[in-house]
DNA sequence: ATATTATATTATAATATGCTAATATTCAAA
DNA sequence: TTTGAATATTAGCATATTATAATATAATAT
């Protein structure tokens, strides 16, 4: 797999261009600015700050995951979701003014 | 127009998305990055430098502009392009690592 | 006037994204 | 061991995004 330079930045490009996809919408934001806020939080509670029905949430939740921006951790019934990536935590927080 | 803070929220979180989305796309990212290093460029020069076609090229230029991320000045036949939005250009610095 | 260079625009087709509705899973408590 | 609460998954549809191909515009030079 020795990729030649002009390759290389493709593949960098095409993957902080999905980083930023990832992001890139106003639920998802409204989620990572709650989690920015809060430290941490539950579906439910998200879901209560948001106005969106339920799945919808779930589904930001897990192409945020997918992105490898946030974690999640089950607690009994509820399963708690954390910021992992700071880069894009410290782009939040600089775009949105938090 | 006296928007309560919930619509405001909403409108600043979808207009911030707007502009994640403005951004994320692997050509966009490489304009934008050629246009941090060179200060500013003309279209075939960026076509140069990208590999797509022409009409790609301004397409992407022209979401970028009204993106308002970028400036656009006729200098005779070609068009001069930079980055107006330092806010973006600070972001892909930082996440470009350049 | 015409040709050339540089750039923009349009239409179309393919793909990706997002919402909704319905259903499934997982855990804990009774 | 069934019920309820919390969360995830799936399918289907509507909309948005992207690339391609063809064409158009704008400015300069001949």
């Amino acid at each position: 797999m020795d990729l030649s330079n002009k390759e290389k930045t493709k593949a960098i490009l095409e993957e902080k261009a999905e980083l930023f996809k990832s992001i890139a919408h106003p639920v998802r934001l409204c989620i990572l600015a709650m989690l920015i806020k809060e430290n941490q939080s539950n579906v439910t509670d998200i879901q209560c700050c948001l106005d969106v029905p339920q799945p919808t949430v779930s589904q930001h939740l897990s192409k945020l995951k997918s992105a490898g921006i946030l974690s999640a951790e089950r607690n009994g019934t509820e399963i708690i979701y954390k910021i992992i990536n700071n880069e894009v935590k410290n782009i939040i927080i600089k775009i949105l003014d938090i």
